[in-house]
RNA sequence: GCGCCCAUCGUCUAUCGGUUUAGGACACCAGGUUUUCAUCCUGGUAAGCGGGGUUCGACUCCCCGUGGGCGCGCCA
C-alpha cells in the first residue's frame, strides 16, 4: 500500500511556525518514502475560515516547495458523510443521544468509549498507553446538528486512505479516541506520530509574542524559503553525525521518523539567520538578484535601478547578505542623495577632523583612471601627505561615500559608485560633514 | 486534582551499554587574516536535573523524586 500523509490546518489566519514545521516533516516523510502528500482544509468553523486565511496557508506551502499530490478536501464540504457515520454508529449501539443539558438545544450524539485499557505504538513517541477508566465517551455531533471534530477529523483521513497521521504532540491525548472510532467504523487504523513543540525561552508554547512566529513574517523579514525549512526540519529532527547545512533532496534521502526527537526544542532566530546567511550566499546570482528584487518591491530606488548596476552591487555584497531586506542598505549605489547614518558620522568624521584629508583626496580621485587599485593608491598617498597611519582614511572614506560604516571593500565600492559620485560626497562630507 | 509525555553545553543537537578527557553547530569570549568593512581562520568558556538500583561497565536500561510541557469542552 502507498504511504499517504495529509497536513490539515484550520485556515483561520496566519499559519504559525509549528504548524507549518509539522507540514514540513509530513512532507520530508512521504517524500522519503514516495507517497503522497495531501492538503486537507478543516474550514468548519465558517465565521474565521476565510479564503484569504486558506489563500495564506496556501502561499505558505508554495513558498516552502511542500508540493500536493492530489486535491485538497474540503471538509465544510464533508458534513453530510460525517452525520451518516454518526447515525451509523448510533444504529450498531456504539454511539448514543443524550442531553447533557449544557446548550438547551436537546440532545447530542455520544460515541461510547468501549472502556477497555488501550495501547499504541506512536511513531516518535514509542508505545503509549490510557486506562480504560481515564477513557471517556465523547460527543461526535452537537445537539445543534454539527459533527465535532473528532469524528470530521477521522471520518475524512479513513476517506483520504491516510496511512500515517503525523501532527502536534498535543493531540495524543486525542488518538486513543480516534483509534476507537477507527475500530467502531471498522477502518484500518493508522500509524501515528507525534511532533514536540517548538517553545520559547521559557519552555512555554512558542507564539507570537516571542518575536516572528508566523511564516508570513520570516518571509517579510528577507529570510529565505530553503534556509527556513532548513532551520525547521533541524527543530526536532536530525540527520545524525554533523550535518546541519543540507539540500531539500539531502533532507528527503535522509528523513526517518526514528530521528525525530520526542522532546520539545526553542526556537532560536540567530542559527536561522546563519544558516540564512549560508543559504544566501550559495545561491546563483541571478537567482539571488531576482529574491533580492522580490523582497525588496516596496522600494522605490530598487524598482528604478539600472539593471547593470544592480548586478554589479548584488555581486559585490552577495556573499555579505544576511537577510534580503538587508539590501535597503544599498540605496546609497543608485541615489545622488545618500542617507548619512548619525552614529557613523560622528565616530569617523567628526571625532577627528578629516575635512582637510578629504578634500584632499576628491582633488586626487578626480584626476584618476578609476579603478579599485588607483582608488587603494591615491588613498595611501593621501595619508602619506596629511601624515595619517596607513589605513586610517578608510572609514572616513567608507562613511563619506556611503553614509555607513559597513559594507564591502572601500576601493571596490567606490569604482563601482564611479568617480564623479566619489568626489561630489568626498566634497559634500569634508565641508559639511566634519565639521 | 487526575492522566500522559519530556529532561545532554545558554540554544539546536550527536551518542542507539564499552572506540568519549561526552562530539558538532549557533551564540559568546580571545587571538589572527583583511593596511578598510564583511567574511574567514585558530583557540577558549560551556552539558548528561537529583537520588537509588541493574550491570564487569550507564548519558544511554529500571524505580523514586524534582522541574517543565500537554491533555482532561456540545474548541480544533
Amino acid at each position: 500500500m502507498t504511504v499517504r500523509v495529509r497536513f490539515a490546518p484550520s485556515p483561520t489566519g496566519q499559519v504559525h511556525i509549528g504548524n507549518i514545521r509539522t507540514a514540513i516533516f509530513n512532507w520530508l516523510y512521504v517524500r522519503h518514502e514516495g507517497g503522497k502528500f495531501l492538503l486537507r482544509v478543516e474550514d468548519t468553523d465558517r465565521e474565521r475560515s476565510t479564503p484569504e486565511a486558506l489563500k495564506t496557508v496556501i502561499d505558505a506551502l508554495d513558498w516552502l516547495g511542500l508540493d500536493r499530490d492530489e486535491e485538497a478536501m474540503f471538509q465544510s464540504a464533508r458534513c453530510d458523510a460525517h452525520l451518516e457515520a454518526a447515525e451509523t454508529l448510533l444504529s450498531k449501539g456504539l454511539a448514543y443521544k443524550e442531553d447533557k443539558g449544557k446548550t438547551g438545544k436537546g440532545e447530542c450524539i455520544i460515541f461510547r468509549m468501549p472502556g477497555d485499557d488501550m495501547t499504541y505504538h506512536d511513531e516518535v513517541k514509542g508505545d503509549l498507553k490510557k486506562e480504560g477508566k481515564d477513557l471517556k465517551d465523547f460527543v461526535i455531533v452537537r445537539s445543534d446538528g454539527s459533527p465535532v471534530f473528532h469524528l470530521a477529523n477521522v471520518i475524512d483521513d479513513i476517506e483520504m486512505n491516510i496511512t500515517l497521521i503525523m501532527r502536534g504532540d498535543d493531540h495524543v491525548e486525542n488518538t486513543f479516541r480516534h483509534i476507537a472510532l477507527y475500530r467502531a467504523l471498522g477502518a484500518e487504523i493508522p500509524q501515528y506520530a507525534h511532533l514536540p513543540m517548538i517553545v520559547n525561552a521559557q519552555g512555554k508554547p512558542y507564539s507570537k509574542r516571542d518575536g516572528a512566529a508566523f511564516i508570513g513574517e520570516f518571509r517579510e523579514n528577507g529570510y529565505m524559503a530553503d534556509a527556513l525549512f532548513n532551520y525547521l526540519a533541524l527543530l526536532g529532527w536530525s540527520p545524525g553525525g554533523d550535518r546541519e547545512l543540507l539540500s531539500r533532496q539531502e533532507m528527503i534521502e535522509l528523513f526517518t521518523l526514528d530521528r525525530v526527537r520526542s522532546a520539545s526544542s526553542q526556537m532560536d532566530v540567530k542559527k536561522l539567520g546563519f544558516l540564512n546567511g549560508l543559504h544566501l550566499a550559495e545561491q546563483p546570482l541571478n537567482k539571488f538578484m531576482e529574491q533580492v528584487c522580490e523582497a525588496n518591491d516596496a522600494l522605490e530606488w530598487m524598482n528604478q535601478a539600472d539593471p547593470g548596476m544592480f548586478r554589479k552591487v548584488c555581486e559585490l555584497l552577495q556573499s555579505r547578505t544576511k537577510t534580503y531586506n538587508q539590501a535597503a542598505e544599498w540605496k546609497y549605489f543608485f541615489v545622488d542623495d545618500i542617507d548619512y547614518a548619525e552614529k557613523a558620522v560622528r565616530k569617523v568624521l567628526k571625532k577627528e577632523d578629516r575635512s582637510g584629508a578629504l578634500e584632499l583626496l576628491a582633488s586626487r580621485m578626480a584626476q584618476l583612471d578609476f579603478s579599485a587599485e588607483n582608488i587603494e593608491h591615491a588613498i595611501r598617498a593621501t595619508e602619506k601627505e596629511v601624515e595619517l597611519g596607513e589605513g586610517k582614511l578608510n572609514q572616513p572614506t567608507r562613511v563619506a561615500i556611503t553614509g555607513l560604516a559597513t559594507g564591502a571593500g572601500v576601493y571596490e565600492t567606490a569604482a563601482l559608485l564611479g568617480k564623479e559620485r566619489v568626489v561630489a560626497r568626498l566634497l559634500y562630507a569634508a565641508r559639511e560633514l566634519c565639521v
